[in-house]
DNA sequence: ATTAAAATTGAAAATCAATTTCAATTAGAG
DNA sequence: CTCTAATTGAAATTGATTTTCAATTTTAAT
């Protein structure tokens, strides 16, 4: 956590930004998270805590950790994106359940075998991935929907 | 092309809705493109011909096409989303560079392998998926931006 | 073919996430 | 401590998408 924050701190001050405390503060509170957030769900969090940082900040603040890679958009749902950390995480995929809207993630190392295959074989650079999968999940799928 | 559109009137009717030129129209326009489009792509088509159908329609059709599984949102870009033809074609991903924002497709039935797998061991109900990766592409990583 | 009821249309208004503007505040280099 | 440029919150704006509604069209039943 700690090194997180000077690692951003490092992140912020090589482009020549200033590092405020609501950027920390923003960092913090996400790092805290665990799974993944919104911005209305950040936002409601601060208003809990009666900090008064606007939504301005925290999609200003979202975009330096995206740039950074400190957290990734990972998937969009009832119009507006919803975001994970990135950081010591493995790259995974998501399993969205269409119906009841819950979110499992999966990791399978042969996945990320093919993707570094792909990037060899095409000389691209990757930056990151995001793989979705919709449907329904084994609880929905008996409701017989 | 025929038997999609009296496929697609099957759809309409087995909804208990009308089956109207617009809607018609619309997919026609949508299975004579190659490639990925979006709304502004296509009320631009529409304008060049002097068809007169609206954005809402558009918006209104493109649900019902989804829906249908007839297309798929593949990806967002410019705040907007962007869509592709599902019949006929493989399961596939999309490259995408983030600095000349060209899109490529790539199959690999390894791939659609391991998702299949995945949704045995799960037991879920697949419907769709979508893998994106963002990265550069060979050309754009050459300008060693 | 007419007709009547219900769905659909286009245009405009409304909504909503995300971005921008701007005056007041704050970080931080010197 | 002081000064300047960057940042902030609040409000305004933007732009995609959705909704509203009166006029029109589809279609099932006459």
């Amino acid at each position: 956590m700690e090194e997180i924050l000077r690692e951003f701190k490092r992140f912020i001050k090589k482009k020549g930004l200033k590092y405020t405390q609501e950027r920390e503060e923003i960092l913090k509170e996400i790092l805290s998270i665990k799974d993944h957030f919104d911005v209305e769900e950040l936002y409601f969090r601060f208003k809990e805590k009666n900090s008064k940082i606007s939504k301005a900040s925290i999609y200003r603040t979202l975009s330096l950790l995206v740039e950074g890679g400190y957290i990734q958009e990972v998937y969009r749902q009832d119009g507006h994106s919803h975001y994970e950390v990135t950081l010591h995480k493995t790259p995974h995929l998501h399993f969205i359940c269409i119906h009841c809207r819950e979110v499992q993630e999966i990791t399978d190392e042969r996945l990320n075998g093919l993707i570094k295959e792909y990037e060899e074989e095409r000389e691209y650079k990757l930056l990151t991935y995001h793989l979705e999968i919709f449907g329904l999940c084994k609880a929905c799928r008996r409701l017989k929907l």
